[in-house]
RNA sequence: GCGCUUGUAGCUCAGUAGGAUAGAGCACCAGAUUCCUAAUCUGGGGGUCGUAGGUUCGAUUCCUGCCAAGCGCGCCA
């Protein structure tokens, strides 16, 4: 029904100045829950300086050719906002309006998580994790046909690092006398060195372990800890489409090319940047390949070499997003942690200057920090005190782990308070939600016959109806926007409204919904159903399933 | 030092393609239950929107300086 407002506003425009080119996406309708009525629109406002009009003036003129049937009233008020009165008939009008939803069924890639896999996932893994996969039912909510993927770095410095500190455990525990450093510590290490001894038995008789034996202990290291994470995801009800590892990027060879192509158009030279931070001696004289990346307004160019001529991790990356847009998706969006804000700026030039029409976008999620007993967990890595997120999600349960880390915007900095998160009432916004809908399904399920009965329209009842059908503008701006917290908030809104009415039939028996009887009237069953549809579905996304009873 | 993000009520945070008296929850105070789930609701106090300027009919929102917090600043990944 805010559309066809829109177009009535529009119609009512052209016929003051038929000059007047106005899209229907520039017209702003918003609803309104107080006295100044039920809906709202500032076009006078925004149209005045355009038109060198006093915004009064004009809003009367848009009022004086304004046509519907649906309203009562409609009045200019402060500096030049138009208000609309819906007539109470039209209120049901409202109710039983089915919007065309908005469909697209390109294909998205949205990758997420993609942990470094030398440890098991912590709590700073799991915001990415559901805002990423809350992202991506939002997206197939309007038709997409969406590929959860998770990239495994499965080379580079990190991994034999990773891979010395096992077999380091393994040569103390064991007595080996092998020649290998401790770089990861923790229990976790001790755990995975054991297995790796017990399934490699064999390769520790001997005292020298070749390379061809050193990789497949640390792929089996590595796979081990890939599963043992995604375990935990599942356990968070996230399930991937794709899992993508570094190494087989690699083996596709993709980078030779991507070079060339760099090259071809002028993006890259061979030289030297400042030294490696842990450069020791005399200035090394080997030429590295450079992506002039500045071109595009990054601090510095980049490295897409090392001294001894392999790939950085930047080149790979290159490599791997080329994959992706090779796969076919005409969208793909990451979702980062808020260390990697630099890193986007060189990414997204060697990209857009490999293929200037690509769609591709980053979500970015701020750390959380984890409050019990009133105070900030100090998480260091070197104090032992991480939070593994399999405890998290055990402790506080998937329904408010979910919840919650949708309940800020995602760009932002997040407490995250363990003690209010397991309380069980309305202080905890997805128990109050849940609770509205076990009310409501409460007098579905009481109700005895169906009768004809209209509804009174009480002052709540008008703020219910007008929230629900607010509901399409939400999700489609959660959608627009990659933001998921719109969607919590917009639910507990909703749920707070609902709570009203249900409250205000307690002084007035009159507006329950059922009677003494226990009949219910069609047009409350409606109104129950509507919302329970509403609410299951922003739950829906959310991966929370709506309780029926509790 | 440079870059990015953030600064809104005592606390946790919404709101900002410039718009009405800046909102919600918690905490605090006062009320509501013979009645569909009181696991809830109603009312009240509480703000120089970090700060100083600028742009204009109008700025929490845009621009600039400053202050404070977080993150990043490898031929690591």
């Amino acid at each position: 029904m805010l559309d066809q407002l829109k177009y009535s506003l529009q119609e009512s425009i052209q016929k003051i100045d038929s000059s007047i080119e106005l899209l229907i996406d520039d017209i702003e309708v918003s609803l309104l829950f107080d006295e100044k009525g039920d809906f709202t629109t500032n076009i006078a406002l925004k149209l005045s300086k355009l038109l060198k009009q006093k915004p009064l003036d004009l809003a009367q003129l848009v009022i004086k050719n304004f046509s519907s049937k649906d309203f009562e009233k409609i009045e200019v008020a402060g500096p030049g906002f138009i208000n609309f009165f819906l007539k109470d008939q039209s209120f049901l009008k409202l109710l039983n309006y089915e919007q065309k939803r908005f469909q697209d069924q390109s294909t998205v890639n949205i990758e997420f998580v993609s942990a470094n896999p030398t440890g098991p996932l912590h709590l700073a893994h799991g915001r990415g994790a559901i805002v990423g996969d809350v992202l991506s039912n939002l997206y197939q909510f309007f038709g997409h046909n969406v590929t959860r993927e998770y990239y495994v770095n499965n080379t580079g410095n990190q991994i034999n690092e990773f891979l010395s500190s096992i077999l380091y455990h393994i040569s103390s525990i064991h007595n080996l006398a092998l020649p290998y450093k401790q770089f990861y510590k923790g229990d976790y290490i001790q755990d995975l060195a054991e297995k790796c001894f017990e399934n490699f038995k064999d390769i520790f008789k001997s005292k020298l372990i070749s390379k061809e034996q050193e990789l497949k202990i640390v792929n089996y290291a590595i796979e081990y800890l890939v599963s043992l994470s995604i375990q935990t995801l599942e356990g968070s009800g996230i399930v991937f489409d794709q899992v993508s590892y570094e190494t087989s990027i690699v083996e596709k060879k993709l980078l030779p090319e991507i070079i060339k192509e760099l090259e071809k158009k002028g993006f890259v030279y061979r030289g030297q940047l400042h030294n490696p931070k842990d450069f020791q001696g005399t200035k090394k004289d080997n030429e590295i390949t450079i992506f002039k990346s500045t071109h595009f307004g990054d601090d510095e160019d980049r490295a897409l070499t090392k001294n001894d001529g392999t790939p950085t991790y930047f080149a790979n990356d290159i490599a791997y997003h080329v994959d992706k847009h090779k796969r076919g998706y005409s969208r793909l969006i990451n979702i980062w942690g808020a260390d990697h804000l630099g890193y986007l700026k060189r990414l997204s030039s060697a990209l857009s200057a490999l293929h200037p029409d690509i769609n591709f976008s980053v979500v970015f999620c701020q750390i959380v920090n984890l409050k019990r007993n009133n105070e900030i967990q100090k998480m260091s890595k070197r104090e032992g005190t991480i939070f593994e997120l399999d405890q998290l999600v055990n402790e506080i349960g998937i329904e408010n782990y979910r919840y919650f880390m949708c309940y800020r915007k995602n760009d932002t900095h997040m407490d995250l308070d363990i003690d209010l998160i397991k309380k069980e009432n309305k202080e905890n916004p997805i128990y109050y939600i849940q609770y509205s809908f076990a009310r409501s399904q409460s007098v579905l399920e009481r109700a005895n016959k169906l009768i004809n009965k209209n509804m009174d329209l009480s002052l709540e009842l008008k703020n219910l109806i007008k929230k629900i059908h607010e509901w399409d503008l939400v999700v489609f701006n959660s959608y627009k926007r990659n933001e998921v917290h719109l969607i919590s908030h917009y639910l507990e809104n909703l749920a707070s409204m609902f709570h009203s009415l249900w409250s205000s039939a307690k002084s007035n028996p009159q507006i329950r919904f059922l009677d003494e009887d226990n009949n219910l009237s069609e047009e409350a069953q409606s109104l129950l159903k509507k919302y329970q549809l509403v609410l299951s579905e922003g739950l829906g996304i959310l991966g929370i399933k709506p309780k029926l009873k509790m």
